[in-house]
DNA sequence: TTGATATCGGATTGAATTGGTCCTATTTAA
DNA sequence: TTAAATAGGACCAATTCAATCCGATATCAA
């Protein structure tokens, strides 16, 4: 359905958090307080993200994440390949053994990279801190 | 998971198949054989793809499909949208009342658009043709 | 008028994915 | 030693997808 799953959606909205204190560590517990997003679920994501190159993590009582870049050096990429792995909008582009470009009958033959690079190119050029904008400053304010 | 449905992706096939004599009339059946998608799967396709201004309908012993548009006047983003609906990557986008915009705590506030445009200006650019390209002829020949 | 050919509109079923939660181990600092 | 965290899975309900089939309707031709 061309739909990013919510875990996705969420994990921009943690990074979006983390970003406005970049250098500070955040426990799972601290950042769904902070983002409204239910605790289980952000314990699910953080440890998901900080396989990935986005956070780091640290255990034992003093532990929580860290940021590891700023807000304009995250790209919706990372995030999205971080909880959803590599972007293959049709399974042709992944999964060549079922795919139709062994059949010499279908027209497209493979011809879904075309497309599956130029949103990839597009998720790569837009960053968390375009996603944030100057509202935080409105919400402040409010 | 960012993926488009299978039948979106038998429905470019379909399309592109039949850019290959825009004038012709299709039958399910007919089109079935040529794009090796099974004839049921084809019908259903054929169904709701009428619906959209890309293929027109006629019900009856010579009825059958017909293209309406040449295939560099179809885009993907065309095809998708006839298939599965408004291009929406986050509920946030569609659905505001489970969103959290109405949120104050959210730091987004449904910046997701941003990204769904850069997607659906990309899907719109992209042609049948472009993603058919000269495989065709090498098909052909093979 | 009848019969053959197609589309039209829904219903249905199984499989896969997602969303959300919970539990037990492990690590670390005080 | 204890408390505070993360690590790594397991788990289940709900949703969506994939694929098929059926009865109704429309059209043309004999």
């Amino acid at each position: 359905m061309l739909r990013l799953t919510k875990l996705t959606d969420y994990a921009v909205v943690i990074l979006a958090q983390m970003s406005q204190e970049p250098s500070q560590r955040y426990t799972s517990a601290n950042v769904a307080v902070a983002t409204a997003v239910p605790e289980p679920t952000v314990a699910k994501l953080l440890k998901e993200l900080a396989k990935s190159d986005l956070i780091t993590s640290a255990r034992g009582s003093l532990g929580g994440y860290t940021l590891n870049r700023t807000g304009d050096a995250i790209t919706v990429r990372h995030v999205i390949e971080a909880v959803e792995g590599p972007i293959n909008l049709v399974q042709c582009v992944d999964d060549l053994s079922t795919c139709c470009v062994t059949q010499k009958k279908c027209p497209l033959r493979g011809r879904w990279g075309l497309v599956n690079t130029a949103i990839i190119d597009q998720l790569d050029r837009i960053t968390l801190n375009d996603m944030i904008g100057p509202t935080l400053v409105q919400i402040a304010a409010e």
